[in-house]
DNA sequence: CTGAAAGCGCTTACAG
DNA sequence: CTGAAAGCGCTTACAG
């Protein structure tokens, strides 16, 4: 193994001017520095980033801003679940996570948190940006300290961010519809229920409607596909009599469901006693997960949201210690989960 | 962040004392130690392993066994990449990766490469047992000098395995026939072509068969499946002369390839031009996936050979530099493959 | 049984 | 512009 010490001893320099050479430091005559990188190069000599991580005694803050897992949508629980993994596994490199969490339909309590973390002075932030305008406004604090923000699951467009994580909505809805389409027969009928809470953000939900609805329409499929809005997701007798309607003097053969609730439609199946319908929903949840188990719910795409978070942090890892740039984006693989496969994940 | 220095402050020791506490080393009275131990678990002390892997100044060297890439079968260039990627990750903890590769068609290759990698003494083998006889053979010169040792890929029984790492083949069959099924009518016809190599070994293919089979049986599905024995994969002839007698006067819905070699298959097909057959096989290989985006294919399953590999080397990483135990087994995920998705992998 | 001191490989404030 | 020396947090051979 060759070390700085090696090196300085084939150059006849210090240890000291070769660290500065390596690092670009000033302070080094252009001939000495040629001179050391030539012998560095010779001997294919690679910085020990263990010792200089001890050595630089630095220490580094990053912001994490993500909904909280509630009940009714414990998604977040995965992402956080990663990000403390990560962390943990970086903390010797004298790296700190901070989490600021709101409620994902409360655009107050985000704004409220991405102040909190704002006021943190963080090196660097993680971030889910849920609400489009309050983002926009926020975010130029972050802009303007220069510290380097990664957007983590969704995905908005025209901001200065270091790296996006997340899936391609267009592409699993394109994805859910493939499945749908084999399970299918060409003359079938297919609802898309949309669950109307937070409006004009989460433009992700109609992405994936859009990419399902393409993947027929470039088959010049014959099936008919229809968007059925709910309200609200909280009041299940709403869902039934709304999906009542719809389902009445109609044969339904499948239901795409583009949010992580196909848990809810697949609780009106059953209590409506409604079988052969083919059902496609997102995201391992536990109750999704059940239906699942009991066929109901026939796939879920998965967004590998664990993934997401853990890759985010080591991703700012690499960048804050070994400052590696990392890709404009990361798009996470579309899992495709169903009864057969769910426990090996 | 509570050092070393901290707490032998604390407990009027010299951090020599703090350090043999810590690691259990003798020379310590029993009074001191307790003491120490207690001042440790007040200020919730945790060694910065870094600062540690540094001074203890010891190298490691993982010997890996496995096949080499080949055109025929480019599968074990995914493991090696990852391994690759591992060890580029840790070798600043000093642990430095070797490989020793074989031809998995010819067990003198195997035993002799299984033989250099046993005078390179390492202290933790990763290998893929792809010959069971010469596996049992060669491996109790490993056990005798007590070297931890993984199994990727290939799941051997009644080894001192420290790990396994690779996916549940008889469920991974039930995965291909959940697909199948979802694709088909109950009055289909499937067959399972079988290529006749390696007969002994390679017992995960019959898995997968059992696996597969015994969806069915459970479902009390009229579905009826066939083996066919294909005696070598190099001769295209004899694959379509035997496929012909099996194709001919008859109507095959369905082809579940239990090996990764599903393109053969899809070759023949569009060579016979023979259309509306659902076709399932394992593994993204680069000619699986052609066939895969022209639709001849419907699913594949992967194995995650890429992170086989990768999560390998850090279990046993892991496991040398901490001393952290692994599970006794890690399965892989068993990734739906299909046209939609397979871009995002 | 215990501590002082040197060392792992790199970094940096200081002196020249 | 350059080097000697102290230091990051932990480990260990040596002395007592």
């Amino acid at each position: 193994m060759t070390t700085i010490k090696d090196i300085a001893k084939k150059a006849n320099v210090s240890t000291g001017t070769v660290d500065r050479v390596i690092h670009n430091r000033p302070g080094v005559s252009e001939k000495t520095k040629i001179h050391v990188q030539k012998i560095i190069e010779e001997h294919n000599f690679q910085i020990n980033t263990i010792a200089s991580t001890l050595a630089l005694n630095k220490s580094y803050k990053i912001g994490v801003l993500i909904p909280e897992a509630r009940v009714e949508n414990e998604f977040w629980s995965e992402p956080k679940k990663g990000i403390e993994k990560a962390a943990e596994e970086i903390k010797n490199f004298r790296i700190s996570t901070s989490f600021f969490t709101f409620d994902q339909f409360d655009s107050k309590s985000y704004v409220t948190a991405f102040k909190d973390l704002i006021a943190g002075d963080f090196d660097a932030v993680l971030m889910a940006p849920v609400f489009h305008k309050e983002t926009s406004q926020l975010i130029t604090h972050l802009d303007k300290e220069n510290t380097p923000y990664v957007f983590i699951n969704i995905d908005l467009q025209g901001f200065n961010t270091l790296s996006f994580i997340g899936q391609d909505s267009f592409k699993s809805g394109h994805l859910a519809a493939k499945l749908m389409s084999v399970m299918l027969a060409d003359s079938s009928e297919i609802i898309i229920p949309v669950f109307r809470l937070n409006k004009g953000n989460y433009s992700h939900i109609n992405d994936r409607i859009t990419g399902f609805k393409s993947f027929f329409k470039e088959k010049k499929s014959s099936i008919k596909i229809k968007d059925i809005a709910i309200p609200n997701f909280k009041d299940l007798k709403v869902i039934s009599s709304i999906l009542d309607d719809h389902m009445k003097g109609r044969t339904i053969d499948g239901i795409f469901v583009p949010s992580s609730r196909s848990f809810l439609i697949a609780e009106y199946l059953e209590t409506a006693q409604l079988e052969n319908i083919r059902l496609i929903g997102y995201d391992t949840n536990e109750k999704n997960i059940q239906f699942l188990k009991n066929d109901t719910i026939d796939f879920l795409i998965c967004q590998n949201p664990y993934q997401q978070g853990f890759n985010g942090i080591k991703l700012l890892s690499d960048y804050l210690v070994m400052n590696k740039a990392p890709n404009p984006n990361y798009h996470s693989p579309m899992t495709i989960v169903t009864k057969e496969n769910v426990d090996a994940f």
